[in-house]
DNA sequence: TAAACAAGTTTATAATATAAACCAAATTTA
DNA sequence: TAAATTTGGTTTATATTATAAACTTGTTTA
């Protein structure tokens, strides 16, 4: 009846990463700081997360001269989102 | 952009709970851990974080000469549960 | 050139979820 | 009727998690 929610999307801050990555083609460290008011410790913490289960991607390069960090959402983050919403939707109803 | 989830509504047992809760006009402890298939003690500690937000009753009687502990939301729990559920489709669209 | 800032990472702490162990009473079984 | 099992939980311990605080490295600005 209720179906188990993917623990790696069940948080706050990485759902809300995801979120975001789902609706755009990249986002840059910065940017998801900003846009979910996140801590960059917290932020990194759980960009590393969603990086080892392969939901996203990152790619460090520069800005100028500045660090630059930007992730993309993978196929395999995107269909685990897909699936977390259908599940979450057996809670809400 | 994204509204904070109430950290205690944003926990998997507790929104089934609620969930459960929402559409019923009571249910007792029984019935909660065979629809969630949750360990009695995970489902005592959830009941008893509930019962401390104000967002459900408990009530324990006899059913017969066996114990019961029946559950019911309150107002304010859902109203609760309803804020939630507007808050997640921040993150799901 | 010293102070402040940018873009993060690492580490420590506090909170949380969960399971394991336990308990008391009732019921079933030998 | 005594022992074993089941019911209906609670309490306690553990493992995971989220989060913030502290730190690092390099850059820009006063």
């Amino acid at each position: 009846m209720f179906p188990k929610l993917d623990p790696l999307l069940h948080s706050e801050l990485r759902l809300a990463v995801m979120s975001i990555l789902s609706g755009v083609d990249e986002a840059d460290f910065t940017f998801l700081k900003n846009q979910t008011g996140a801590t960059s410790g917290n932020l990194s913490v759980q960009i590393d997360k969603l990086t080892a289960a392969g939901y996203i991607t990152v790619e460090k390069g520069f800005r100028g001269k500045m660090p630059r960090t930007t992730c993309r959402i993978t196929p395999s983050g995107r269909e685990a989102f897909n699936q977390y919403v259908e599940a979450l939707k057996e809670y809400l109803s």
